[in-house]
DNA sequence: AATGAATGAGCATTCATTCAT
DNA sequence: TATGAATGAATGCTCATTCAT
């Protein structure tokens, strides 16, 4: 994996090996197939965890042989980027619907707006925390990236929001908005526990709250 | 493996192979070695995850052979328990000091040292989140167990410190304010980011307000 | 270790996870390989007994890497139960080429095929121990279903050859047989000793008797 | 195990590291412990054969802590050469006190009374074929031995009961009858089967006969 | 190009044996 | 001397990745 075995002393100086990404496909075959394995690929990823997510298992549950797996994504690194990558498609877009309609918006509008951005897509739910908290190889590198992108949109909904804020309070709050959006997946997420409901209801109120006693 | 040597006829019945548990040090040497190997694991579960972190990691981190690791906790879930059982101890113990002196506290204050049980040490901080939210082998057991314990506890203080709280209502509090603080813990534990100390703070003055506008 | 992946609510219920069981070899190359495997596993086992064989020996010694030996047996006892199949293959076939001339023969010549079953593949007559007596991780459990399955058929032969045999007499006899089968390959497997060919000899000579004094 | 390390350049030439043997316990507190200690050794090894069974097993079986084993059978070889050394005594003994009576012993008395000599002691029974046929680490040798001195002294018996036995003869039928011996233990120990006590007994008569024919 | 068998480094765990106490 | 904690080589097995077909 990161083993990086040191080269001889002959080593062709530059070459600098580019490093794998994922393959685009061409065909329409290739591109259902593609979506076959992402979707395997979020759930294995959402149940077990990077690291005991296996590539083969993950290949099975796409329906496609593993060689094919890695046609596209040539390790396991390149298949969570992708995953990474998508998965912050999906939200940043979801963020852009909401900054387009920003104007319209009253705190409360605003408050669950953003919390159902992370909390919408239940296939997807669980994989956010995943995607969002959990210890990669090189941990917190990934989630790091895609952490500070969504904060930084965020940060934009609420200064289109309340032109009178600084950047650097809307900086804070989209830091504290951000938590708050994952915290109530969390919430969501554990299954089954007493007051579950209620304690839902009580963080969207709060961060209603938040929004509107600026 | 479910390694079942089948008894002859007459053997003891149903011997129920007592599962593995961790094994009291019985002299000095021990006992640090212990601390010591108790602290590595924590230190190589916190940074790589239940499934990626290994036993030879924590042996070598703890500067202990690897049959030392096993003399103690004779498999990786044993030790994985302990840690918990440990951490458990800890933030109980910092629970039950909060409910002892809850009559003396303003909402404010209560807010703050609630807020303190996970984030003080920085040490275990870390380790929080992967003992309270990580995907272990068996998802969510060990760590609903440990939620469960905790929020508990604080319904019990909330109930203790506003007498005329329903147990319910408690209940609901509980959850919310238990989120608070991990996702504080979380707030922390992400390396520098902008906005880093004052989103901090407003998260701290938020659960203050939720606790004084009861 | 047992390990039990709970599945969630949403999972197939009972998926039962399929004990595991030796792959077919799809390939030619495949084909070659798993026969190499078996002969490599039915060296060790007879040399060394199922506990103190190592799948990394028998791996080496059919000139594998480890990984191609769990391709295709899974683990130990899926190589053992496979060699166990592969082994009562042979000697099912030769009791049932007997029974198919049973009518031809007379009691001494009876004697001589029987005996020769076991006696017969010098590459199999050592494995042939230890698969029908060695002690196995489950002791009995193996050995004493291949045991079971020759004994019905040398009875079966029995009562074809002398149609007047009570059921119960064949199947005492078809004990008596077995274990004189079983002990002429201990004659045969135990290195050169003085009186040998003459012991061998005379053994045969008994069994005949047995038979011939019905 | 059979690791031999090759000595460095420099090694003291001669002093050929006297090959460990069992201690002999001096007072009468070492000698019931070593006599409890074979007890467990002799059960464990039956039960699991020898690379199954853990030194660590049986010094709990024995109630003695893993040292004081070690203290009187240096390893796990010392302790299987011990075991063989007390069952041979055993079973010589046995022998021998055949020997004392044969001129008063008819072919069916001579027939039973050998047959018993293995048979007999139903807690060794089984230790005889793991002593008798197991597979060790050095296949053979051991077993080898054991076999080797017992069967002499089955010939010898033969020639003091018919004095007109040429040695050869005697041998071979030493062989014979020896073989028979184990056969009827294989009989005995195998558990509950169709026709087990009819089929003993016809292997009783069988060697009976084989005596009386001579 | 598509496939899935082949590979082998790496992991959890065991256990004979030693040696500090 | 007696004890049992400590040690680490060896074992069964997994899985990301490659490559022959």
């Amino acid at each position: 994996m990161a083993s990086e075995k040191s080269s001889s002393a002959i080593t062709v100086p530059a070459q600098q090996a580019a490093p794998p990404t994922a393959k685009e496909p061409k065909r329409k075959r290739g591109i259902a197939r593609v979506a076959k394995l992402l979707d395997a690929g979020a759930s294995v990823f959402a149940e077990q965890g990077y690291k005991a997510a296996t590539m083969t298992e993950i290949a099975a549950r796409a329906g496609a042989p593993i060689g094919s797996l890695y046609q596209f994504f040539p390790n396991k690194d390149v298949l969570a980027d992708a995953l990474v990558a998508r998965y912050a498609e999906h939200v940043e877009a979801a963020l852009d619907r909401i900054r387009a309609q920003v104007s319209d918006l009253d705190g409360i509008q605003l408050a669950d707006r953003l919390l159902d951005v992370l909390v919408a897509h239940a296939a997807e739910r669980s994989l956010a925390l995943s995607l969002l908290d959990a210890r990669w190889e090189q941990p917190g590198v990934r989630p790091g990236v895609l952490r500070e992108s969504l904060r930084r949109r965020v940060a934009d909904i609420l200064m289109l929001w309340r032109p009178g804020l600084v950047e650097e309070q809307a900086q804070v709050m989209s830091v504290v908005l951000f938590q708050a959006m994952k915290s109530l997946v969390q919430l969501h997420e554990e299954k089954r526990y007493p007051g579950k409901a209620e304690a839902i209801a009580h963080w969207r109120g709060w961060v209603q709250r938040y929004l509107t006693e600026i």
